[in-house]
DNA sequence: GATATTCACGCAACCGATTGCGAAAAAATA
DNA sequence: TATTTTTTCGCAATCGGTTGCGTGAATATC
């Protein structure tokens, strides 16, 4: 029971009169040591007490086994989801994770990538602030071939990879399925368009209208925040319209505008789907509270965190090399529920 | 631009003809130095494109700036929020935090405890998870007078504090305002009382029904994971109950085993809160949702996660003394909403 | 039995920053 | 001007693993 010293491997070695050297290859279990001596280091180490100093290892060997992990903020149910599968797949192949939010702001998220490259992460998995424009201040990432995985909100850039689902397609779908419900005056609640997602849902949103030779109106697309303010807001919008200009259905690109805009609407006397069909995304827990339950699209963080980080860690052990990979996309579901049910069946 | 090897210390000391060691020390700002010397020391390190190695510095002065966070999950709603609370007072403080879930079992607490240990966090702030019995695998960071905190579901421990709120008082009030609606018999929802929370707020629960003169009932006591899938059986086993014998309430101890527990009543054509009150415990987004939207406790993961790091970090900067406090007990807020109102207002 | 291989391990130089102590230089005081 | 005090900085020894290279012993080959 050593009190305030630290058992090192220097301890080791003299209690077994050998070498730090072999007491440190020993540890980990580099064949070039003898079984039995290997056998011999492991039952010191444990018998000391010994506990093997990150640091040293890391200022020496030149990585630190641990992840960065940037996101715009850590309390949405899709993040802490990401985070719980990405916690996951690091844990299991032995890797920390290092995490920070940027709270939608590009300042903290520079200052926050700056410190992860200080702290010398052996890689970055980012998820792009609200108004973030370009991404020079991953730069010295790149610089130093710290491979850079983003996920959900990407950019787009030659050396690392991207890890989200098809949102052009899943909006297509979801889209069409309100249109095959019978809605002809689709309203869509989006967010800003510098995010690929935001970008990308509006774009099928668009496609599938087109495709149903339905016009695109600009009185039915609002963009914002997509936060219950926002979903709020949109509802008092669409009361505020003339009848005839009402959309007869909302494709919210997420459930929490989706779902304050329908508890607004319904305050308002307005019937679910009879009146006014909804869509969101994200199957977030709230879409199966809410009265008649949302559609949406199952969009699973975990998924998306896992696939992420297993696969950074599969390039770091040199497993996979993701500066081939250009793009990994998810499957994402569509949910139909009450919401959107028109007709009987889609 | 230097291409693959670090700029060190030693590289600014060539740069400007004088030791690493006053390079080391004007970059910390040490009084020591002239403040000639210093900003000279700076503009150097900046045009060289210095970044200081955490490691090296680490390794010599025994401290890591960051934290260690032990969860038991990391996507709930107040876990993300305890730890945005987190990660906001420890950036502010120029911390880091290295996160891992325990995902409710034991062994992996104790597996990430060590690692944390290893990591040598200078701190430790961790929430147990459901089923940890005692706290020997946190004995190591006892010994070494590593700081810990211990937040929303404490241990007693006389040399760490514990950050929450008070499950009794809260869990009283709320009982006490279910009797004030007209109810007699009110069910309670716990979890294992392994864990303070649950055995709080059962106390509290117990202590209302007692000064209130109400028996407290085993058949209106159901213990479990407070899932949904649980606030469903719940309601089944409220069902399935004797007309005369169902309670006129529940109290669950979390929002999600109670608002799945309406949901399933609702259909089964109970009014809320006409035929059965119901109240809860986090303030979780859903409980805002769910219609009527549910009573319940306020229970802020930001503060409770913000107090607990700032606290933390104050010990270890010296400000405040750890060892002193045995519990910083925060603000809950009772939020009544239309699932217990059965007369006008409280 | 002599030589060639293989095996198991030790030597010692790192990795890059920190810091106690001492010394030279500058400023203050006598 | 001589001496004391203060300022400013350098020396060199860490911190604890890691790793290229070398060596002696064990084993294999002829």
């Amino acid at each position: 029971m050593p009190e305030d010293r630290e058992v090192t491997i220097y301890d080791i070695a003299r209690y077994l009169n050998i070498s730090a050297a072999t007491v440190s290859r020993g540890l980990k279990n580099n064949p070039m040591i003898s079984k039995n001596t290997r056998k011999k280091i492991a039952e010191a180490a444990k018998s000391l007490g010994y506990q093997s100093n990150t640091f040293a290892s890391s200022l020496r060997s030149r990585h630190t086994h641990t992840l960065g992990v940037l996101v715009p903020r850590l309390n949405s149910h899709f993040m802490s989801s990401a985070l719980a599968g990405m916690e996951n797949a690091a844990n299991r192949h032995g890797y920390n994770l290092i995490i920070a939010q940027s709270l939608e702001d590009v300042e903290k998220e520079k200052r926050n990538a700056a410190t992860m490259f200080n702290k010398r992460v052996d890689g970055l998995l980012i998820s792009l602030s609200y108004n973030t424009q370009d991404i020079h201040h991953l730069e010295p990432f790149f610089k130093r071939k710290i491979p850079v995985v983003f996920f959900d909100r990407v950019y787009p850039h030659d050396e690392s990879t991207s890890v989200g689902i098809n949102n052009q397609e899943a909006a297509y779908n979801i889209t069409k399925h309100l249109i095959s419900q019978g809605c002809r005056k689709i309203m869509h609640l989006g967010g800003n368009l510098l995010r690929n997602v935001y970008q990308e849902r509006l774009a099928g949103y668009r496609k599938a209208l087109e495709d149903h030779h339905l016009p695109f109106s600009k009185k039915l697309y609002l963009t914002g925040p997509l936060s219950e303010q926002a979903g709020a807001d949109a509802a008092r919008y669409i009361l505020d319209l003339p009848a005839e200009e009402r959309p007869d259905a909302v494709f919210s690109a997420n459930d929490t505008a989706a779902v304050y805009c329908m508890l607004t609407l319904k305050t308002a006397g307005l019937r679910i789907p009879e009146d006014i069909a909804f869509a969101g995304f994200n199957n977030d827990p709230i879409s199966r509270v809410i009265e008649p339950n949302l559609t949406t699209m199952d969009y699973s963080g975990d998924s998306i965190g896992n696939t992420a980080a297993t696969y950074l860690i599969n390039h770091l052990k040199g497993i996979s090399n993701l500066y081939t990979t250009n793009a990994i996309t998810l499957r994402a579901d569509m949910v139909i529920r009450a919401s959107s049910l028109k007709n009987k069946l889609p």
